[in-house]
RNA sequence: GCGGGUGUAGCUCAGUGGUAGAGCGUCAGCCUUCCAAGCUGAAUGUCGCGGGUUCAAAUCCCGUCGCCCGCUCCA
């Protein structure tokens, strides 16, 4: 396998306008990217094919566990919630930890929990403090120092020591003094003033997740919709990171969309749920182009599980700049309740779910009435396959992307029809002798039957080679070519972008053509 | 955040103090009966941004921003 140049991938995606810089006329702008219309048609057609495969009939109408007809409904969240929101999340207080860098070991501390060795007595004249890591190799190496410079020495936290003496401070890894950086605050969250006064009370925050906004409102779903356990609920939109570092491309951007699906099911079957979505996420993304061996679905150890989790897989895709490794496409999540109970908690709001199917059940099999109480109604479990739309899109790009030096235009997007943002295109093979004028014909045709679904071309100008290349660029899967027999025998060229290979079809069949190859 | 690299036309890049260039692409015309073909012509740049040195800066200096690589971080 040779590894495809991600320098190549960004020129062809600048040049062709799938993605380009944000703000790129100011100097851009860190971890943002924009969509060009090319990017932006195949955005959205990865949005539509989750959409429908997802929420409008999901899992492609296959049966769950037990047989059982998989339903879900949409949502549409805000990116602002109430700031408790966070707390209960759990993003909040994650979050928050001030850190100090070392310049000389490049390590990294956490401002709390990095203590000091100083003199017993309080001055140190013109010695250093030496700071350590409770519990770490650190502790006792640098404790022998001290108290050879000091004789008695007493513990402090470096949270007491001015920032302004850490010029004195000796790293607990380092081996000359002043390294450590003064402390910095690593919020992954963005904030906001909500309201023009923009006063601290005003703060909230941008969510880091479309998810909790499906948690927030379970309840108003269930008391309106009449959906039943097992039920999921989808949720898009755009969500933010401040990450430490953005970085490669689009794959760490700070602002980027999700596609989250939270499946609320039965405790008791909720492992069956999650190996259902888990497998049937990864066969969902094979469906849409990612069929190679880029791609693998890769279940956590146990030691990576949150503590509330039963399971965890990540659908993973070997990118240029990951390989021989694999990077994040989408998370599958057995989440079990810690998200309502959460929100339950916090909200001071009964999040439970009433399960009449389920005391009928237990009734007509003579359980008790305890039993049947505590099993019919309870907080259900939640399975959350959570898809990143422009990680997706960036590996598409990438699987896509196919440079074929035996063609006379080396470079082309092997996208799925049903991804690809230009569908068809029709060229008259020379521009004269009525063939523009039947062009125009098919043109208008295929346009009127597919725009719903992404672009149709018609282009007469240059050599056909050119137009050919052109659209093997942007990733169109098929090109019609008016020529001399079409308008003898009413029958046109289809040119298969993969192989440069040509047939004759019917003039009338190209519509169904279209139609069959797009699956619709 | 640290270290290294880099930034000139849409893309790839040349240009080491003296009039901003090439190839490709784009556009127009001609030609052209199937693969970036040929001919002619055209448009496109605050040389990332800001400051400084200089008679003169894409070029030297300082700062800053973006991108790439490595480290670090990544609920």
């Amino acid at each position: 396998m040779t590894t495809k140049s991600m320098d190549a991938i960004m020129a062809l995606c600048k040049r062709r306008g799938f993605i380009y810089q944000a703000s790129e006329i100011y100097g851009g702008i860190n971890g943002f990217w924009d969509y060009g219309p090319l990017g932006a048609q195949m955005k959205k057609n990865l949005r539509e094919a989750w959409w429908q495969d997802m929420i409008m009939r999901p899992a492609w109408g296959k049966a769950g566990p037990g047989g059982k007809s998989v339903r879900c409904v949409p949502l549409e969240t805000r990116i602002i919630q109430h700031p408790k929101v966070w707390q209960a999340s759990g993003h909040v207080g994650g979050f928050n930890d001030p850190m100090v860098d070392c310049r000389e070991t490049k390590n990294r501390y956490r401002y709390d929990h990095v203590s000091v060795f100083v003199p017993a007595s309080g001055d140190a004249g013109d010695k250093p403090l030496f700071a350590f890591m409770k519990d770490s190799a650190s502790e006792a190496k640098q404790q022998k120092k001290a108290e050879k410079a000091f004789g008695q020495v007493k513990v402090v936290a470096l949270t007491t020591i001015p920032v302004a003496n850490f010029a004195k401070v000796l790293g607990p890894d380092a081996e000359k003094v002043g390294t450590l950086t003064e402390p910095r605050q690593f919020n992954l969250m963005f904030h906001t003033y909500v309201g023009a006064t923009a006063s601290e009370d005003d703060k909230a925050y941008l969510r880091p997740e479309t998810a909790q906004g499906i948690f927030v409102q379970f309840k108003n779903v269930v008391d309106t919709t009449r959906v039943k356990i097992p039920f999921g609920i989808g949720n898009t939109g755009t969500s933010f990171r401040n990450e430490v570092t953005p970085r490669n491309f689009t794959f760490r951007s700070r602002e980027f969309d999700q596609a989250e699906l939270e499946f609320f099911c039965h405790p008791d079957e909720s492992f069956e749920w999650y190996k259902f979505w888990r497998d049937f996420r990864m066969q969902w993304w094979q469906s849409i182009g990612l069929a190679g061996e880029n791609l693998i679905l890769r279940e956590h150890d146990k030691d990576e599980l949150s503590h509330y989790s039963q399971g965890t897989s990540d659908v993973e895709y070997r990118f240029p700049f990951t390989a021989p490794g694999f990077g994040e496409l989408e998370g599958i999540a057995h989440r079990g309740c810690f998200d309502l109970t959460q929100h339950q908690e916090h909200s001071k709001t009964k999040l439970e779910y009433f399960d009449q199917e389920m005391q009928l059940k237990l009734q007509g099999e003579g359980k008790s009435k305890e039993e049947i109480a505590a099993k019919s109604k309870y907080i259900p479990h939640c399975i959350e396959p959570a898809a990143g739309l422009d990680r997706g899109v960036l590996a598409l790009l990438c699987e896509a992307y196919t440079v074929d030096a035996s063609r006379p235009s080396p470079e082309l997007m092997k996208f799925h029809p049903r991804i690809a943002p230009i569908k068809a295109a029709v060229f008259p093979l020379v521009a004269k002798d009525g063939m523009p004028e039947v062009a125009e014909k098919l043109h208008a045709e295929l346009s009127e039957k597919f725009w719903r679904v992404g672009g149709v071309e018609m282009d007469e100008k240059q050599s056909i080679g050119k137009r050919y290349a052109r659209m093997d660029e942007a990733g169109c899967p098929f090109c019609f070519t008016i020529d001399g027999e079409t308008l003898t025998g009413q029958t046109v060229t289809v040119r298969d972008r993969d192989s440069g290979q040509q047939q004759r079809i019917a003039l009338d069949k190209v519509s169904a053509f279209v139609s069959e190859k797009l699956g619709m």
